[in-house]
DNA sequence: ACCTGAACACCGTTCAAGT
DNA sequence: ACCTGAACACCGTTCAAGT
């Protein structure tokens, strides 16, 4: 490695892609206003990333090998499994903290009809990364019947999600707060 | 009134565009697409709306118009408190078996910060008759305790536009069969 | 390797001119 | 009233040419 990470162009184009699409989108990422981000002209760009698409699945696998590695310091960080349950909508409310950005994965969700297949395959593994996660550690807290695991794993990743859209459309982070704490009440989320 | 409900050119626009709308969103609908869709020439679009800005928030208002329509109907034709809980899911099903659309409230929820402020007034208005007919519903059937309807109702409407993202973003309408059924074993739906 | 000007195809929008 | 071709200023994207 030459560089430390985050200093040489590559990274600076991903970390700011990652910020516009999960503000803007697929189609709302707009290389012109990257490259300004920059500090490069637009043509430049494409020195980095043969094209938008190659950029777009760049930014979506580390999107979610940042948020395996997040989950993974969680894990170990603490040893309740209901701890682990309670922490993990958070990674999505800091989302909503920053400038009321929503999930990569949710944006290109909507976007599905209009992505290529690469950024569909790796939002795609987003959600397979955390349901998989939720999976563990609800089997960790023997909260549900072992057969049931996965598809409440599932569950709660699409109602966070949803949670996490609706707060966005009303830029309302208590909104996100209070719907969690809904699913909460209903049994749906450990309480 | 000339002509008959959807004949007459407004109307076909209005249609089209909210069928654009909800597989590419508000920055996907491209007037001369939409133009063509409709058989005429782009320019000739501003002869019905003034603006973009104007058709996204006519298409909106007549959106939650629409659907404040279909749940009154369906408050009369059915008369278990249960079964309008039951059946509601059924209308965000229908977009997704409309080659993977979403609710048009999800994808410009998604799109809020490009969104004009007329646009996203309409589409609050959507959530709001939505959750406002899960509260009446929720209420009818006692199944939550009075002060907390208005959560409740937040919540399940939040939930399922979730499992409706998803399912789009794997082009699988089984799945959100399948995470509706996970919020009813889990308590959010009743069974 | 890294960057760029210029070109291309597209977009929302306008307008004068058609029927 | 309703429609259109042509034009405008713009933008994402590409590519050949620079250093």
């Amino acid at each position: 490695m030459k560089n430390p990470a985050g200093t040489n162009s590559a990274d600076k184009i991903l970390a700011a892609a990652t910020r516009i699409a999960q503000a803007h989108g697929y189609g709302g990422l707009s290389i012109r206003d990257l490259a300004e981000d920059v500090g490069i002209k637009a043509a430049s760009i494409y020195h980095h990333f043969p094209s938008k698409a190659d950029l777009a699945a760049a930014v979506a696998k580390r999107y979610w090998e940042d948020s395996a590695a997040l989950l993974e310091a969680m894990w170990k960080e603490l040893n309740d499994p209901l701890a682990w349950l309670r922490q993990y909508p958070n990674t999505f409310r800091k989302s909503l903290e920053n400038e009321n950005r929503i999930c990569l994965c949710s944006f290109m969700g909507a976007e599905y009809d209009d992505l290529p297949q690469p950024v569909k395959d790796e939002i795609q593994r987003f959600a397979d990364v955390n349901v998989a996660w939720l999976g563990k550690a609800l089997s960790a807290a023997s909260l549900v019947d072992a057969d049931e695991t996965e598809r409440r794993a599932r569950a709660i990743f699409a109602a966070i999600a949803g949670a996490q859209l609706m707060a966005r459309s009303r830029s309302d982070i208590t909104l996100y707060d209070a719907l969690l704490e809904s699913y909460r009440a209903a049994g749906l989320l450990p309480a």
